[in-house]
DNA sequence: CTGCAATAGTTGTGTATACAACTATTTCAA
DNA sequence: TTGAAATAGTTGTATACACAACTATTGCAG
């Protein structure tokens, strides 16, 4: 089971190559974000939110106000305010309303939250394994492409 | 803005050319989920209704049952049963009980489901504009290193 | 100053996915 | 023949996203 129209069972060929490059695409993602799930799984946290502990952990530790929590993360939302309030409620981040600027709410990982992390980070080594299917040349030439594709 | 590392603002470099491109073709996915998104709002449906009438058509005239149409789907899940219905209330399936096996739900896409496909493929120029960033053998290279991936 | 526009975040509604428990039907082995 | 296992689908609950309407605060042009 290799090949994209294996896999989503497709008689007709695509109409193009690059319909196809856009459903595998799609398809891939897709298969990528479920490994990580079931990996997060047993850690009681979802990609999202392991994602946004991660954005903190790069700004540890200094906090960061919630617009730039939404804007370094894959999927783009509005719910970063949902997804801090189900961190928060685990004891991963803490809220602080900003003082020089009152509108702003200032978000920063705690000790848990990098504990958990650091604990994620050591069993990794599956989840590099999912990757391993094409070498480092092809990851590069893959990035390439996925970037021009968006330029 | 072209590279994966600026569109999500990150400071630090990626652990490896592997992680890079795992995040790269998540960010690539939802780029292009988005895309198509906002290209069938005007019609009142989403993406993934969007997959299941063309899965549908790729079997009409038979019809195809539940289980079939969900093993087709880009992402799998377990919710053919509500997305159906929700195509089904806009009229554009039927759903018909198989006589042959009392357990099984037939679903076929009907003539106004057929006619709204022919209209969003009129339509689609547009769509595939999305794409043409990279050349035919470049999507070609995509798509082999997206299979080989998942192998 | 003053009030309007811009900025920052919150919340309600609709849609979709993950998982698990559930009903109904069919199959098949003892 | 019968009852357990397999198959097909449905539904409840929790999570997340898209969009739009909303509050609160700040900045700035006149």
């Amino acid at each position: 089971m290799a090949s994209i129209e294996d896999e989503i069972k497709q008689n007709k060929k695509f109409e193009s190559e690059h319909q196809k490059a856009a459903v595998n695409i799609m398809f891939t993602s897709s298969w990528l974000y479920n490994i990580n799930a079931t990996r997060l799984k047993k850690h009681a946290v979802t990609p999202e939110q392991f994602n946004v502990l991660r954005i903190l952990r790069g700004s540890y530790p200094k906090p960061l106000m919630l617009g730039n929590v939404t804007c370094r993360m894959v999927d783009k939302s509005s719910n970063a305010t949902r997804l801090v309030e189900k961190l928060r409620q685990k004891g991963y981040v803490k809220r602080e309303l900003c003082e020089t600027n009152r509108r702003q709410v200032d978000i920063l990982i705690t000790d848990k939250g990098l504990a958990l992390l650091t604990k994620i980070d050591n069993e990794s080594e599956e989840w590099l394994d999912t990757m391993k299917g094409i070498t480092k040349a092809e990851a590069l030439e893959l990035n390439r492409l996925l970037d021009k594709l968006r330029s």
